[in-house]
DNA sequence: TATGAATGAGTATTCATTCAT
DNA sequence: AATGAATGAATACTCATTCAT
């Protein structure tokens, strides 16, 4: 913002940078209070506008969430998609997607807390963003490219669900760092960077053990 | 509790009835709500007391967050005592407790509902409940023993840390239940019984798995 | 209380001791509160007995505010009484109503903050205080001897009320306590037992000053 | 505020009119039922105005508590700047001050009530305004030049000071306001204008006869 | 007589939202 | 387009008073 070009006073530019600059105001209050607790007048003053703008804008306080919590989404695709998975071999492209899905839920911590405040309210709002499974296909889909090449090349089993494995990274990725504190008071886990860069290397070492065309792997120890 | 006279319909023995009504009231909504959206109301309607009951045996809104948070801990730690896992052989030690696990967040909702609550709230709350950390510590040395009995007898390899194994079974168990909303909305994962069972055997599975004292494991694949 | 002789378990001695009790509980909390900030609560807590005794001693928090405000003057009757005015020659006697009303109001200071609560009602309450007014007249007619003896001696001027007598020693006395805090803070006052003392000395002065027989006294200065 | 632009209906200038009219409200609120039986809502209502905005012009109920016993003071110092006390010859502007006294007390009952409720509450709020030293300054620097004067004319005595003056003015003056209601009660006083003038008169004289010069005069009665 | 348990009726305070300019 | 002013509807918390034993 300090590098932008001089504001003009007014024109269709600034509209847009208002918008942003509610959006990312309000995603960052969302994520830190949780819905109910989110105050719109403090989304006001990050954004540095008045309060009836808000309402100008996005409507009323659900659609505020409803956007913020889509936009969390939208970040999360565009890193994703930076990854270039289709380029890489098929376990760095996996390994790739684990460090960056671990790290997004280090750096950009709205969107774990977005996603926990959405699924404590029910996954009312997230049904009614029209888009937000196009959103998530893409790298679905690239995903399944990739174990289809892992197979080809003899590196992954065959007959894994490009979904389920996702649900087995974001599960792993997740829970350190959304139950950090809870980890640490209870666990006594020093959630520091060295616990987190450990348990990250942990994370992808067992994503990929899983995905290994190990004959004596599973189902055999009962 | 068990071990007490027989209840008498009314009379001094009231006060640990409500006790518990307002407790478990509480505890069902604060994790259906969250802290902030919890309705001290509520909590006394659904208890069938009046609201002054409540500050009466708890003092205010967060020391009733506070206790429910905390029942929610010495319920999941009552089940995993109940487990037995020193009776059991190391491998069907660990598969029971990734079983009860997956099952006790599943079928207890607010217990997940409570640790995605604290963690919003920056485990503000969890700090303050002193004995929170005997409360789980016994799992973790059960484990410990577990995982000992299961290197002696070379089903398990060896240096996992309970704990670390423990977040492991928790990440693993925590995420497809408490982002079942968004993972329906998101991805359109069926998440009806039978795909959550599946997920619960692949769990196991992928648990066990990482355990086995397989030579070329990890490390080896850049 | 701790050299009172051993307590029986019940009877006519116990109901007046908790009686008692309740009443001067009841004469701090009023006064140190006003009526409304008052809490039975804290009275029961004071006098060592639980709440619904207060409501069977006196019967609501106004019969019991109206009962401490009546207390609040049969102890200041009591002790004019000891004054015994009829005993001592005029001028002593006045100076001694002055000392002693200066230091009741100093060293019993519920007096005080009953008559500011009572006026800042209304009055509602003494007016239903059936014997109040033979309460103080004692000490009135007493004031009347006093100033008839003094007039008969030549050291008192005729034709003096003994009430607006009263009203004007009350109103000396009063005004230095009952406001120090707003006096300390407006006028820097150093309201400490030097000021105090000195302040009772130029007051009694001031009241024996008033009655003297001076020809050139009042009403020739305009 | 005399000097303003003409007030527009609506718009900007409205805040600061609301302000004075909670303030006014306020005043008369607390000034009424104290402090603890004063409701925001009667404020509110008296103003004219919605609670919420009692909260944004003023903080909490203690802050308005604060700005209400301010403005009490400012208002008598206003009246006593009106005096012009230097203008007048030394025994007139004693007279004339005794005067505004006395009918500022009777005639603006609030300031009376709401130093008789700061004084209950222990003086804690008038000690947190931080310019209410400054605000009576100006008054007693009059009445020191007052006295000084007296004292060259040979009217009054030397060595007064002019708050233990001031103190014994308002003795004088506020007890018989203050304290009407218990007078009528329990002495059977009839406070009414005849009385109270009759009162005005008798505390004038006797304040002016204490400031003569004449050489017998005290201590000279033991 | 005495009390722990219980509550109805309030009261200060907050906040999403709208109005008027 | 933008905002200071305003509010209706809620919500946590309190307290005098009564009930049941």
């Amino acid at each position: 913002m300090a590098t932008a070009p001089p504001k003009r006073k007014t024109g269709p530019r600034d509209a847009e940078r208002t918008r942003r600059a509610i959006l990312e105001a309000a995603l960052v209050e969302f994520s830190e209070k949780g819905h109910a607790a989110a105050r719109i007048d403090a989304v006001a003053e990050a954004a540095g506008i008045s309060k009836p703008m808000i309402y100008s804008y996005f409507g009323d306080k659900d659609a505020l969430y409803a956007a913020a919590l889509r936009e969390a989404y939208v970040q999360i695709r565009a890193g994703e998609k930076e990854l270039q998975l289709g380029d890489l071999a098929p376990v760095e492209a996996v390994r790739s997607l684990v460090h960056f899905t671990f790290d997004h839920f280090r750096q950009k911590p709205w969107f774990i807390s977005m996603l926990n405040t959405e699924n404590l309210l029910g996954g009312q709002t997230i049904q009614s963003i029209a888009d937000v499974g196009d959103i998530q296909s893409n790298m679905i889909s690239e995903l399944r490219r990739v174990l289809d090449h892992g197979v080809r090349d003899g590196v992954f089993r065959d007959g894994i669900d490009p979904v389920e494995l996702y649900i087995t990274i974001a599960s792993l990725c997740y829970f350190p760092i959304s139950n950090r504190h809870t980890l640490r008071a209870v666990f006594k886990v020093p959630v520091d960077d060295a616990w987190v860069e450990a348990r990250k290397r942990a994370v992808s070492d067992m994503v990929l053990s899983d995905l290994r065309p190990c004959a004596k792997r599973e189902g055999d120890d009962v």
